[in-house]
DNA sequence: CCTACCGATCGGTAGG
DNA sequence: CCTACCGATCGGTAGG
């Protein structure tokens, strides 16, 4: 759709315009979140970085706390983009489960989000400063702790994993490896963590699949590049 | 040792004084920075909490970077009087292994450290800040991994646990779910995720223990309150 | 340990 | 979208 082009009355075409803007100024707002945290987000970084007045960024926004909550929800539709609907994709089951996973680990691993997950950076710098802000980013977590939760009883359904498996468990742990392998790779830049943390991911749907599901690890498996993941002594 | 009565000369007295008025000062600074993390903790604030000048405070220090520094190795000193040093008292092997993580656990469930594991809060803070904060964190986050990874070798060493796992690994697993712990409990005052880290941990235990370590995990479940941690249906 | 002060930057506003 | 400005707070210093 090219805006440019467009044919809309001079009011819609402006509101355009002004969204468009609005667009590019989140683009920018995520990265620097991303680096600097939510609250390093200042308006006058962010303004001269886009050469833009402080006060003309500011009228985008109400409050710096709306400029934070919006924010927010580009990093999140971001996410959704790059990482859950990929895995969408996937059939339902485990295959669809490693894919949300492997699909977060690699989001970071590639820094596509510059400061390490966006989310796991704002969780721990506003888990003790209530407000919509904190609430928001509650929220948007728990959406994914349910997406990880929903695919794993999916694969119970589809008779790929053992159905004594509890869900909220085994999504925890899930979620546990992913926040420990991108805390080791922020803090020591250490690559292996992403490697540890699927081997952690896979190990457990080994253990957990059913003669069904385990014929679908391998081609899982072949997809990872060939580390010896699997292969540990015994 | 009464400081007041002493009959140190009066250099001495008085440097003993600056030591403490320190030391009661870094006490606060390690409060207000677990809560509002480590750039949070503004030489204003902790002066008004105080009732100090900031420029009597600030002589303490020769610089925020310093006050800083020395919040952080306070809290390190904290960390290893209450979670440490209990866990040394047990026996090389399993138990100590289990005291370690379970007495981390322990020290962010009870509040503690009043914003969750300081630590946990202060890498992500200070993950994409080089400098010399972030390094001393980064430090201290490994010693704590290489506590965790020593216990897990001198577990083998015992015969207590099956010498094929791999240490590193293992390590970084349980390093996961205490991260994943307090990301729960921080950001949604979720109890229930130290169950869950325990209970994941546990499993391990169980599976990675040979038959003379299997017989410890009875006395350390035991002093677990009395949960189903391990009676998953089957 | 204090008062008094510095330049820089913060979020936000007035007025156009 | 701009210039020009506000009070508050930041880390830090001078001088005692």
């Amino acid at each position: 759709m090219d805006v440019e082009h467009e044919t809309k009355s001079s009011t819609t075409r402006s509101k355009a315009k002004g969204g468009r803007t609005r667009q590019a100024i989140l683009e920018v707002a995520v990265d620097i979140a991303s680096a600097e945290g939510l609250e390093g987000l200042t308006i006058g970084r962010l303004a001269s970085q886009l050469s833009m007045s402080k006060s003309g960024l500011f009228a985008h926004f109400g409050s710096k706390e709306d400029l934070q909550l919006a924010t927010i929800d580009a990093a999140r539709a971001h996410f959704i983009h790059h990482v859950i609907q990929p895995a969408l994709d996937n059939e339902r089951g485990l295959q669809r489960l490693w894919k949300l996973c492997d699909g977060w680990l690699s989001h970071v691993q590639d820094g596509e989000c510059s400061g390490g997950c966006f989310f796991a950076a704002a969780a721990s710098e506003f888990d003790s400063r209530p407000g919509l802000v904190r609430d928001r980013i509650a929220a948007i977590m728990l959406e994914w702790l349910g997406t990880l939760q929903r695919a794993i009883v999916e694969s119970q359904e589809a008779g790929q994993m053992d159905p004594a498996v509890d869900p909220p468990q085994l999504a925890f742990e899930f979620n546990s490896f992913e926040l420990g392998a991108n805390w080791s790779f922020q803090l020591y830049g250490d690559k292996k963590a992403f490697a540890r943390a699927r081997e952690a991911m896979l190990e457990r749907l080994h253990r957990y699949s059913t003669r069904s599901g385990a014929r679908l690890l391998p081609s899982i498996e072949a997809n990872i590049e060939a580390k010896p993941v699997r292969s540990r002594r015994k």
